[in-house]
DNA sequence: GAAATTTTTCATATTTTGTTCACAGGTTGG
DNA sequence: CCAACCTGTGAACAAAATATGAAAAATTTC
């Protein structure tokens, strides 16, 4: 299910944008101001953030720049009919789609949709996944490490895409085995441990975290944690 | 399929409700007086309880306040016209909505569905929760305090994620042991304390009021003071 | 079908957590 | 102001989870 974060002060329109985003089917997260969406999205990346330009403590278009120092996820801002927006600065900024307060709900959610619709596409095209020091192919099945070609087994690889495209997201052993393995998969749980050592070994670089870290008593995450 | 507990005396009442619900496609369970609801809650959950204020034994402000001291299951209140129904008083107590008798069965059917389909959408419920200076992600198990990522271990976790997202509300030790590590766990409840202990230790900010509030004689509460 | 590779299992060592308990320190109500 | 009753604290101990290494089983390759 994909989530949008909504970051808006206002709670009426906050409260709307949600539910109709909710009826449609998205997972929605919501934040009041810059700050907090700031926050959040040192924990979690959605698939979409609609953001108001005008807010407390920071405003729309610092917000904006600054999720765009580390994220690609598309962006469409909300502004007030007054407001004078600029779409070529916009767009300079990164923001994918804009709309102007007073705004109907199925405009909204239209162009949510032709916005994701449009950011799968361009997603869809690329099987790579790219993180400092680390390159992941999926057609050619390649991985490079630190610069060098590293030879990984099938259930290896497997399990390194699954993990790198959720980052930071914990998952347990049988949540693993599920998605990697196939459902149901009927045993030991532990197996993933060994594999997970495996790939530490592999991709284990001097003086570099390791990306695969273990939250205890609850599985294992990708993503780089300092 | 969805299950609503009728507890109702007047058995040609539970009868007509029963049946209108039964014939949307709800299972139904009923229960004529507030003692025998409380014994059945004690081993199943419904999605959501239609209960009348005027019982035998055990009124049902009595019941709603019981019920709500464990669970969050939606409740509707029936009430006869002539009885006053401070609508305020029966929102405190956690009611979700009333009818009041005599009511058509048609009015009474999409009440339900109504507070059904309110209750789903808050149970979709966010899976990040944002509290000034507290940043708490369920799926990536982390937490951020005063800007500053802390670790947490596994039950201090769950601890904090339980308190955390019902915010105000004063547990006792037997009842956080209840949700929190399961049901009937054998040990000690002063164990509590410990985790409790330690959580305000890793949250602790100069300057801040605690979020773990000690209520006296009863419990621990999540909420900020001042 | 044998060799090589990959995957799984399992026992052990290591590390991290969870629990208990005793005592200190507060709070309440008579 | 005292007795009874809670809660806070720290340390010792118990329990649980993970890392590791090696060997067995399964799979693929040649």
């Amino acid at each position: 299910m994909e989530t949008i974060l909504v970051v808006e002060d206002e709670e009426p329109v906050r409260e709307l944008v949600s539910v109709y985003l909710r009826r449609e089917g998205f997972r929605v997260e919501t934040a009041e101001d810059g700050e907090k969406a700031l926050a959040m999205l040192r924990s979690f990346v959605p698939d979409l953030i609609l953001l108001d330009l005008m807010l407390p403590k920071l405003d729309g278009w610092t917000v904006c720049k600054e999720i765009r120092k580390n994220l690609t996820v598309p962006i469409i801002m909300l502004t007030a009919r007054g407001e004078e927006f600029d779409r070529v600065f916009g767009l300079e900024l990164g923001a994918d789609d804009y709309i102007t307060k007073p705004f109907s709900p199925r405009e909204m959610v239209a162009r949510v949709k032709a916005v994701l619709r449009r950011a799968k596409l361009a997603g869809s095209q690329n099987d790579v996944l790219c993180y400092p020091g680390l390159l992941i192919d999926r057609n050619a099945c390649r991985v490079e490490a630190w610069g060098q070609e590293i030879q990984l087994t099938p259930k290896e690889f497997d399990l390194l895409w699954f993990l790198a495209s959720h980052p930071q997201r914990v998952y347990s052993r049988e949540q693993i085995l599920e998605q990697v393995w196939g459902y149901e998969y009927p045993g030991d749980s532990r197996t993933v441990d060994t594999h997970i050592k495996k790939l530490r070994e592999k991709l284990k670089n001097p003086g570099s975290k390791n990306y695969i870290v273990t939250v205890w008593g609850k599985g294992y995450r990708f993503g780089v944690t300092e």
